[in-house]
DNA sequence: AAAACTGTCAACCGCCAATTT
DNA sequence: CAAATTGGCGGTTGACAGTTT
């Protein structure tokens, strides 16, 4: 059976708000709560859809919604979560205070994306031009070839990664609910705290595009971020006893049917290697996500 | 000056998972 | 337990502004 709509298209109103409606809308919520999105639009004089009304408030509406242009030290954490979680982004906007899932893929799709791919492009040019043997692919494009071995590359190491992460979620005593959940505790952790430690060393001495365009950048420059997660793993580690480690394993009934016979190492080093095959990504990439 | 092009971002759409009936 | 409902998410679209030709 089919899903309802989430309301009548007829005599519903669509397209931009107008300050009229935010106002109804605001003055609503802060008066009643929310409660039920479907049924505000009606107690709250709207012509909206519920949905609509929702999306309206989160974000735009809501009064702690962090407006202008996003500091270096965000845009650092949005690259670099990104790297880890993929487009999970309501996972990330969890760690920006402020900042909608909207604007942080609105944000990645018009400026770090481009210049991520830009820069891998031309990286990936550059190296196929010193070398007598293209790599194993064939075809008239290589711009898009390149990116696309690079993006499937990236793929397969978020993959693995978050598989090698399930694992360390499911030794631990609490189970993983859903991705941000997972994401959440993994990062609260010492590896994540270990983590932002290594963000704290070297990150930060970056510019954002929108607001300082004329200052130098090193964020997510290629080593940098690179090292940065060759780090994570290691360093992350390195930050924790022997004991706490051992609570991040596997126990043997996790693994216990599992559907191979790989032990929680085995996946570990198997995503070293696709760990390796997103870290080995072009040799001086030092250009990658600047402009 | 105006048409064409490009970039940005608010809003919508469709799907999924959780919750309720 | 199944169906219906709701909230939430990620992908996509379209309007608008700015820039280029």
């Amino acid at each position: 059976m089919g899903r309802a709509p989430c309301c009548d298209k007829d005599g519903v109103k669509r397209g931009a708000w107008s300050p009229e409606e935010d106002q109804l809308l605001l003055h609503y919520i802060n008066k009643h709560g929310h409660g039920s999105w479907r049924t505000l639009p009606k107690h709250a004089g709207l012509l909206r859809c519920g949905k609509s009304c929702r999306l309206r408030w989160i974000n735009y509406l809501r009064p702690d919604i962090k407006r202008g242009p996003f500091s270096p030290e965000e845009e650092d954490t949005i690259i670099q979560l990104h790297g880890m979680l993929g487009n999970k982004w309501a996972a990330i906007a969890l760690k920006l205070p402020g900042r909608t899932d909207n604007e942080i893929k609105n944000f990645w799709n018009t400026h770090l994306k481009k210049r991520l791919l830009s820069s891998a492009h031309g990286s990936w040019l550059h190296k196929l031009s010193s070398k007598a043997e293209p790599i194993n692919v064939k075809s008239e494009y290589p711009s898009t070839r390149h990116m696309v071995q690079w993006e499937s590359a990236r793929v397969e190491a978020e993959a693995r990664l978050s598989m090698e992460s399930s694992l360390l979620n499911s030794s631990s005593s609490v189970r993983k609910t859903d991705d941000s959940d997972y994401f959440l505790r993994l990062w609260n952790s010492e590896i994540g705290e270990s983590f932002q430690k290594i963000r704290g060393k070297d990150g930060g001495v970056c510019q954002s595009p929108v607001s300082q365009k004329s200052s130098p950048t090193k964020c997510g420059s290629g080593p940098d971020i690179t090292e940065r997660a060759k780090n994570i793993r290691s360093s992350a580690f390195a930050n924790i006893t022997p004991e706490q480690e051992d609570s991040y394993r596997p126990s043997v009934d996790d693994m216990v049917g599992s559907s191979d016979s790989l032990t929680s190492y085995d996946l570990i080093d198997s995503s070293d290697t696709a760990l390796e095959l997103l870290l080995d990504f072009p040799d001086g990439d030092d250009d990658v996500f600047q402009q």
